[in-house]
DNA sequence: GCTTAGTTTCTACATGAGGTAGAACAGCGT
DNA sequence: ACGCTGTTCTACCTCATGTAGAAACTAAGC
């Protein structure tokens, strides 16, 4: 599956803060980021980091197929393929598909959810 | 977080069979149900496994909080603490617990469902 | 053209999770 | 006391992930 580690998960949260603003980061701009991000915020490291360390991990998301990388370019611009949000809610799909019984769970992970997002999902549903 | 293996699975798969039936197994029985399974059936492995083996998963799991012995009877007898469809319906819960953009997931997620799936959705939240 | 600083690729090592199982120990029925 | 079955301990292998050095590569200036 497309479980991410913490550096991974790291890495990802810049890209995506990037996705958002429609911006291609280079590997230089995600170092700085990861420098200037403090602890609590997204795309936090707590240390610095060797540049071959990033190429790694920016290399192995990509064969994961979460980053898509520019290679024309000379910094090659790396960008996530796609949001946070679609990501995660393909996690969520992921983890009910492999469920026999999908409705039961449905019935589980509606029952917990607190009532302002029962009333965010109801609207929701209203248009489909 | 409770990620599972392959092996980790099948064998979750037996106990939450066996949690539906209200049943507690024993090794004894884990083994012959696993041997039973045929491809494609929940609980399969396509091998003949030591006893060991199955033991130490069993073990695992129960440190992962997903297994219960009971260490009073004689050979002990194993079950799944919840059903799968609330192990399920946890770990979306865990997949979207970590997103800043709750709202944006459950939009994403509600909109990749299937038409059925939406109906029963709007059914479970006439409810709450 | 040649050096140089930044970029990328290759290769490597450490750690931890999970699959797998042997060795040894413990309790029960005979 | 003996042996069978279940349990515990320990161990090994593989793979994912964190981490980074060494080397190859490239654009830009001198």
């Amino acid at each position: 599956m497309a479980t991410l580690g913490e550096l991974e998960r790291a890495v990802m949260d810049l890209l995506w803060a990037g996705h958002e603003a429609a911006t291609a980061n280079t590997l230089r701009d995600l170092l700085a980021q990861s420098t200037r991000a403090q602890d609590g915020t997204a795309g936090h490291v707590g240390k610095d980091l060797a540049v071959t360390t990033v190429l790694t991990v920016l290399s192995r998301l990509e064969r994961k197929g979460l980053v898509e990388r520019e290679r024309g370019t000379r910094p090659h611009r790396y960008q996530a393929v796609s949001s946070r949000a679609d990501h995660t809610a393909e996690l969520m799909h992921e983890v009910l598909g492999s469920a026999p019984d999908r409705e039961a769970v449905l019935a589980r992970f509606i029952g917990s959810v607190s009532a302002t997002e029962a009333e965010t999902l109801r609207k929701l549903l209203e248009h489909s």
